[in-house]
DNA sequence: TATTGTTATACTCTATAACTATA
DNA sequence: TATAGTTATAGAGTATAACAATA
């Protein structure tokens, strides 16, 4: 990686190879730990045989049980027919009940069995073992000062507690220009 | 939603109906964010027809003009054959520059072109106004300190600098509890 | 024979839409 | 006819591996 390129590589196009390439800014950074951090979750709660998207459907059910596939779609912001996918695989697991509906017998109600529960006991665990490793670089002030910090950017962005966007499909770049 | 079920439907499974689910660390805040800032910033950069790997791809020859295929692809930790399709893109959108190495002719040194480097200010300008938007929460002091923990979280973590892990394909849980 | 880049193939994931059963 | 859930199909994205050119 010289420079002593022969006249058949004109010196033509770079000017500045340096800087205002390497993106410094906190949202890059927040990007970038949060993609990590995600990651190595995914890694941990791997280990009990289950998906981030797993967890938080767990923790939906756990948080309010009995509701219906649909309303879980429609909080995760995810289509009706993922939400089958990902509980046949629960259900598959034992982790997850359906039961007919008594007076909509079109809906299920879904809840955790006991299984579920320790294994969501488990993933508690898992999380705050994460957790403790991602911010090892922090004393206990500081992380408060982050969790402070990070409510007052979610709180302003309107994200949904406890609703990781990684659940729905990313946006890609709705198509290169044109308008809908 | 109440509580008028038929004995059909025993009151077995749930026990705490409330917390424990919802995850309120600075962990889970962190990747909500990240991903949450990470789709707002793929939107952003669509406009100009780009995808928030195009722009990584245009930063890390930027950076290092003259570099080839295979060393980008092992510093993005991804796989040769995706670089090539990336590449392509970028090619045919006439950001980016294939130039055979006089010195190694196996090799493709990679430069921007006049339009990639105008792009690449497109991009920057597109990058702080996304900044600013995702911490409107905050003012100059909470963003500095908010930076500042986050370097060094970032740093212990030993994630590379201007290498976002969206690039190379997330890492599925080894496996998912049993062996298939 | 080893290495760079390319092409071809297969696999995974997820959304769309058709279908069923209840209402 | 409308709605909850399921199944079937198709598309996007990406890794694996075979391949061609150069060393």
């Amino acid at each position: 990686m010289s420079d002593r390129q022969p006249d058949t590589t004109p010196p033509a196009s770079d000017p500045a190879p340096g800087p205002a390439s390497a993106p410094r800014g906190a949202a890059f950074l927040l990007a970038q730990i949060g993609a990590h951090a995600a990651g190595r979750f995914a890694e941990r709660v791997g280990d009990l045989g289950l998906t981030p998207a797993d967890v938080g459907l767990l923790r939906m059910i756990a948080g309010r049980p009995g509701r219906s596939q649909r309303a879980l779609a429609e909080d995760l912001g995810v289509v009706p027919s993922r939400v089958v996918t990902l509980i046949d695989s629960l259900e598959g697991k034992g982790l997850v009940e359906r039961r007919r509906s008594a007076e909509d017998r079109r809906n299920h109600e879904l809840h955790l069995t006991a299984e579920g529960r320790r294994t969501l006991g488990a993933v508690s665990r898992k999380a705050a073992a994460h957790e403790d490793d991602l911010l090892a670089a922090l004393d206990p002030a500081q992380r408060a000062q982050l969790l402070d910090l990070l409510e007052r950017v979610a709180t302003q962005q309107e994200l949904t507690p406890g609703v990781h966007p990684g659940y729905r499909t990313l946006q890609k770049s709705p198509r290169s220009g044109r308008p809908e």
